[in-house]
RNA sequence: CGGGGCGUAGCGCAGUUUGGUUAGCGCGCACGGUUUGGGUCCGUGAGGUCGGCGGUUCAAAUCCGCCCGCCCCGACCA
């Protein structure tokens, strides 16, 4: 492609809102053009280098069986319906009515399209496995885009999806995507760390995301220092710091005024955070039926501990959380700031599993001014729910090895969650077995998005010049620089370079501008290709042109006969550095 | 949805507090010349009606009201 022909320009300044590394350099390399909120445009360098991921993950994907469909975006709302989800996602699932009046919806995901296929086109086990895949796009209404491509409304994902007789079959499908997850984010030069995680709205078991390491990460991971747990903070376990056994000592009432904050008790009684109960009051909306009904739940940590929202909502079932206002919680019985299970009514009490081992807690009174001593777990109240509801953070022990958990943030670029019959059975895809018994397919769901997978490359491979493509993934592999247009020779030997290199299959981006060097070399920089040759009339004088690879300083004289073999070795050599990442 | 910020030429900004000539500057763009291995310099020129609507006023980019859009933080989020 010649740059005096390239749709798209180079900015000199970003626009203003962007913020993000990869959003200012991908609008100022002319990659990306922003439309609305979380709605851009890819220019043609930037079409090509999605191409080329996605090209990288069809090639994975087919490897382990998968079959590239392409499902509707516009979907009728009924088997939304079917599923519940309808009802169960809130306005980030767009809802629309055609021309006659009937429900319909923008997907966000494909499960209900894929189980009804599967119902259509599945019927004895075997046809099963499975594994069907598309690339293409996504409208989620996301209440806040940000950052560019990192997160956005409109977007393209690799969606595939596993059919299988047993979970013997998903397990097989559910690793291999793991594997080949590594293989995709590898290939595109993307260090990535795959965490266990919630299975949030796609319901399901098992659950993994795969995670870049970077600062604009919204997400937090918990990551043991010494063995290889990771997960989600969402999700992550950590073993809980034991109390001291003690005789259970009678409750009694003690009066603490003005004391409504853990930190503020226990300095009032002197006594350590961990011997306290924190209260925490919600309201969990519950699907019941096709009605969203309210549900007070009160949930109770140790003070040494915060509740973990994301644990909680699981627990009670719950489709969403809201902190409960001061007068819902008087209704319930309990007093803000001395809040304590002790009396509460309709309620789902939710309680941490490290309190029933913690004897002699103190706690709300349920009284303004007042709080309760030896408040024992069993004796004076009891749950409806005991489990695990605490946030893990940084310095707390790995539940796996004891060793100290540190926190990361992360970009997720893709996540293979274990569906089960969630679906199937919801739609009625089901296959007869050996005996003639019906079961519903065993599904497996693997998203990986395209656009955040490019701009995480982008946020983790630039300098203080531009991007650096890997080579991969960059949209030419050769940026051809001609300079001195006007004087004898460039012109010519550049014209002929940009025939031969093509000719020699190598893709190339020929900056044929009438234009200063330092601009063409800045533009260069900025767009970050692998490779850079330049014919100038300097060079020519010693008898060649320069090649230069964008991730080093050294710039190597070649006479211009071997130009071309010289850059597909460069080429070769910049592709066996990535195998080599990949092998480690 | 809550909090904060911003909206003036393609991009980056000044001007708005304290209403008042033809609304400025840099970059970019067009043309001419100059220069030519890291955003060359000089000149000429085109380009905005100040996010929108309404109001106040002799007079509004500037004051008031409503609305829209974009960004950041939070809630939210595969």
């Amino acid at each position: 492609m010649r740059m005096s022909q390239l749709f798209g320009q180079t900015l000199r300044d970003a626009p203003s809102e962007a913020q993000a590394i990869s959003h200012r350099l991908l609008l100022r390399a002319g990659f990306i053009r922003p439309l609305a909120s979380g709605i851009f445009t890819a220019l043609p360098l930037a079409r090509r280098a999605l191409t080329k991921v996605e090209n990288i993950v069809r090639e994975e994907i087919e490897a382990i069986g998968g079959q590239e469909i392409t499902m509707p975006v516009v979907q009728p709302a009924d088997l939304w319906k079917e599923t519940d989800r309808w009802y169960q996602i809130g306005a980030e699932l767009t809802r629309f009515k055609d021309r006659a009046g009937r429900d319909m919806v923008l997907a966000m995901t494909h499960e209900e399209v894929v189980a009804d296929l599967v119902r259509q086109e599945i019927r004895v086990y075997r046809q099963l496995p499975r594994l069907i895949y598309q690339i293409q796009t996504k409208w989620r209404d996301d209440p806040r885009p940000r950052a560019g491509l990192i997160r956005v409304r409109e977007f393209t994902m690799k969606d595939s999806y596993s059919l299988d007789a047993d979970e013997e079959g998903l397990d097989r499908q559910y690793r291999a995507h793991y594997q080949a997850y590594f293989n995709i984010y590898q290939r595109c030069g993307l260090d990535t760390i795959a965490v266990a995680s919630d299975a949030g709205m796609m319901g399901g078991a098992q659950a993994h995301e795969f995670m870049v390491l970077t600062p604009i990460g919204e997400d937090t991971l918990m990551l043991c220092t010494a063995c290889d747990y990771a997960a989600n903070r969402q999700i992550a376990g950590f073993r809980k710091p034991e109390s001291l056994p003690e005789p259970p000592l009678p409750l009694e009432k003690v009066v603490t005024p003005g004391v409504t904050t853990i930190e503020t008790l226990a300095s009032f009684l002197d006594i350590p955070t961990a011997k306290t109960a924190k209260a925490v009051f919600m309201v969990a909306t519950i699907l019941s039926g096709v009605e969203d009904v309210e549900r007070f739940v009160f949930a109770v940590v140790r003070g040494d501990m915060d509740v973990n929202e994301t644990k909680l909502l699981n627990a009670v079932k719950a489709r969403s959380l809201r902190p409960a206002t001061e007068e819902e919680i008087r209704v319930s019985g309990a007093e803000p700031g001395y809040g304590s299970p002790l009396g509460v009514r309709d309620a789902i009490i939710v309680v941490d599993d490290a309190i029933p081992s913690s004897p002699n807690l103190v706690a709300g009174a349920n009284e303004a001014g007042y709080h309760l001593l030896n408040v024992n777990y069993g004796r004076d109240y009891e749950a409806d729910l005991v489990c695990d509801i605490a946030v893990a953070r940084e310095g707390d022990a790995c539940p796996r090895c004891g060793a100290l958990l540190r926190a990361a943030r992360g970009v997720e670029v893709g996540n293979i969650f274990k569906l089960g019959t969630r679906y199937s059975e919801a739609l009625g895809a089901t296959f007869v077995d050996r005996e003639g018994v019906a079961h519903p397919v065993v599904m497996g769901s693997y998203g990986i998005g395209i656009g955040r997978t490019l701009a995480c490359i982008a946020e983790t491979h630039h300098d203080e010049y531009g991007l650096l493509w890997p080579i991969s993934v960059a949209p030419y592999q050769v940026h051809l620089t001609a300079l001195l247009r006007d004087k004898s020779g460039v012109v010519e030997v550049a014209d002929r370079l940009y025939a031969d290199l093509q000719a020699a299959g190598v893709e190339v981006l020929y900056d044929d501008r009438e234009a200063s060097p330092g601009v063409k070399f800045n533009d260069a920089d900025l767009i970050g290709l692998p490779l850079r040759l330049t014919v100038g009339a300097r060079g020519l004088k010693k008898g060649g042109v320069e090649l230069k690879r964008r991730d080093r300083q050294e710039r190597v004289l070649v006479p211009v006969a071997e130009a071309v073999a010289r850059v597909r070795s460069e080429i070769a050599a910049l592709e066996a550095e990535l195998n080599e990442e990949m092998s480690k």
